[in-house]
DNA sequence: CGCTGGATGTCGCAG
DNA sequence: CTGCGACGTCCAGCG
């Protein structure tokens, strides 16, 4: 075994002893550092589901918001993992490395038996920065309201978010006409549950509004596939295509 | 920078200079191993959509299948990240440790820049397992075809996955009175998302069977939130309460 | 490849 | 806390 500790905030131990790398995994997670651990390992968990995984080499990592990650080598999520709100806790059973992460609503746990740890650190964390994102939603709608003319020609958008019995409506509005519109927005193509989304928005203010008011629904996205635009025909809605 | 190479199949350097980070790196993933940094960085994306996060301390992990995954001490989801099937490649560039990763279809990068590397690591995984869950939608089925009286007396299963113009039904079979029946099985409470789904598969149902078939659609799931049971009876369409 | 729907989805926001 | 919908959702399965 070997141990390192660095002026940057790390603290790393390689193929250390069971106590050594929970006495690591504690103090780290006391400290509100990041803790990793890759080795020879079980995982079980039970919750919403319950799972089992035998024997492997894997990476685990214990956040201090109480994120717990198991990866392996393949995939981009986690092969197990628990929720932030989780608390962690290691210890040395055995000659084995065992890490709990327990939570409540809903009940679940985590627990990963490694009977090798073949590296453990803990990280000191600063990250100030939250990431900024582009071509979202609401960059659409954005775009919608500053020139809603992109939806069609004598399209007034009259409010955002407006209430219906079957929830808030991304844009609500009429047409040159004086009818309702009602605009369902998509940052990418897609399929029948939007149009579903959609039809129950119309459904709902067709309800609401008086007997005579007129409702259209379009439905605003890149595209749509082919079973979207056929359940768009059979409920009489609408598409416009727009891109982020 | 100390370096260690033990037994185990790890490689780390801690506090390594630009060129020795990536060198690392670019030696674990041509050897399949799982590579994780942990410094300070900045992170470009570009792609389906796009974003830019400033300066801080955050830990990367590269996987063999060209996973990317950078993770911050809060979150269960990485802050950024990139879908297996990647490009990876990594290089030091005046003092800083640059890693990218690149594919196409659709066209994406990401592009981390390590100011400093506190600590790389490069892990040789050997993992044979795949995990089995317990409590799935695939459970709630068998049970359902195993005692169809679960849903109600009298019930038949006739087909699973049955395919109708709107898509696939769960489970399609017949009541004691000889009347079509339609499941929708979830394994937790749901949203009217779901009311939608099983209200098209039985109007395709209804079109694509006899004019005097009576078809009628069960909604098979733990339990329903509020919106979601007055939409059921609003398309005539029943709630049996089950648990996988 | 594209389409479809499940998921221990996760996450953020509003009531 | 629950409900609801977005998400660079991810992912498997199928045509």
């Amino acid at each position: 075994m070997s141990s390192d500790e660095s002026p940057a905030g790390v603290r790393t131990l390689t193929a250390p002893d069971a106590a050594s790398a929970a006495a690591l995994v504690t103090d780290g997670l006391g400290a509100d550092a990041l803790v990793a651990l890759f080795g020879r390992c079980t995982v079980d968990y039970e919750g919403r589901a319950a799972s089992e995984l035998g024997p492997g080499d894997r990476h685990v990592m214990l956040k201090p918001d109480g994120a717990a990650l198991v990866h392996t080598d393949e995939g981009q999520k986690p092969v197990n993992w628990q929720s932030p709100g989780c608390e962690h806790d290691c210890r040395a059973t055995e000659g084995a490395t065992v890490v709990e992460s327990r939570r409540t609503n809903p009940e679940e746990s985590l627990v990963v038996r490694f009977s090798t740890v073949a590296h453990a650190a803990a990280f000191d964390v600063s990250d100030p920065e939250t990431p900024e994102v582009i071509g979202t939603e609401a960059d659409l709608k954005r775009r919608v309201l500053e020139e809603p003319s992109l939806v069609e020609d004598g399209f007034t958008p009259l409010a955002t978010e407006r209430k219906t019995p079957a929830g808030a409506v991304d844009v609500y509005g009429e047409d040159d006409a004086g009818r309702t519109v009602v605009l369902e927005l998509k940052r990418r193509r897609v399929g029948p549950d939007a149009v579903g989304q959609l039809d129950r928005y119309v459904g709902a203010l067709r309800r609401d509004l008086h007997a005579d008011a007129e409702v259209r629904g379009v439905l605003v996205a890149p595209s749509v596939t082919g079973r979207a635009r056929a359940l768009l025909a059979e409920r009489g809605l609408e598409f416009v295509p727009l891109t982020p």
